[in-house]
DNA sequence: AACTTTGTTTAGTAAGTTCTAAACGCACAA
DNA sequence: TTGTGCGTTTAGAACTTACTAAACAAAGTT
């Protein structure tokens, strides 16, 4: 193996922490895929944390999240106490799991106070007459439309079986 | 107006304000916001101090955060000093213009990295025969494949000049 | 000129997050 | 039982962020 292969790797990690941190997610979770992504074998957390210099704690909470939204998986071996970690390699069936996981998320709970908000509207405008109050309906009925747009097409995509680079050409040349 | 108006609107307000929070913006973005959208004419500085309970330095802050995503658009009215804003109400265009803006951003600077090695990657192939530099290749060209589908995908929808319900609708028949 | 009215900038604070270090619990081994 | 190797949990440190309060700048008014 070349020698010189290791700083590409470093600067890869180092891409992937910055992407996982743009996102929200904690830098250890970039750093930890980006090491299992480019490992052929599975690592055990030792390894991981041997590779990325996070201490043993942060790394089994981290990827416990990514597990969560199956960016990679747990092993086990027979007659082996650790566990073994690997990457999920199909990014399309990575991105419709986290699709699908949004449902029970803080986000739905957010959107429902919405909903809600409209309901409440509703029901205040068949007690009265008032303009005011029909331009909020009209405002807020606009805003679910647009939530409910969103959410369609989100839960379309991860109820697709096979969501991959030929759906995604398909699509694209509709928006032409 | 109904009297009871006012708890609806503090819970709209408090929906928006979690959404943006969320999405990793400020709390104040979010209810600036909502304030803005449940307002039929434009509302000064003082009046989102007024309504919202923040700062005018906060508010002052945020607002530009906005009126830079196009979320809100600031007015002026003849003879007076004071700014006006509105809140966008064409959610279809706003996210056209938050597509567009993200060039620029960290992420497109972290996927550069990516990019970056796998240049790399491949120089170092022509040069010397080996199996894990030929593995490791492999990886990162099918996450640089995953990206650019969804640069592909994003600047597609940026793109387009009336992003709408009867687009994403078409989009919708497609996934079928 | 001095005073008002506006929006912006800045210093400091409070709260939330990510990480480390170390204690802990659990399962297996001797 | 005692010891060992594993993952998890917890207390706290370092850092980041959103916000307040107050100083400031700019422009209009008197």
């Amino acid at each position: 193996m070349p020698a010189e292969l290791e700083p590409i790797k470093r600067n890869f990690i180092e891409g992937l922490s910055r992407i996982s941190h743009f996102w929200g997610f904690p830098k250890s979770m970039g750093a930890i895929f980006a090491v299992l992504y480019l490992s052929p074998a599975p690592l055990s957390l030792d390894d991981l944390v041997a590779q990325t210099g996070f201490t043993k704690g942060a790394i089994s909470a981290s990827v416990r999240a990514l597990a969560r939204l199956a960016l990679v998986h747990r092993q086990t071996k027979l007659g082996d106490r650790k566990d073994y970690y690997v990457a999920e390699t199909d990014f399309y069936k990575a991105s419709r799991t986290i699709l699908k996981g949004r449902e029970n998320s803080e986000f739905d709970r957010a959107i429902t106070s919405v909903r809600e908000t409209l309901t409440e509207l509703k029901a205040a405008a068949a007690a009265a007459e008032d303009a005011e109050l029909q331009f909020l309906l009209e405002r807020v009925q606009a805003l679910q439309d647009f939530f409910d747009a969103l959410d369609a097409l989100t839960s379309a995509i991860a109820r697709l079986q096979n969501l991959g680079l030929p759906t995604i050409q398909k699509v694209l040349s509709i928006l032409k």
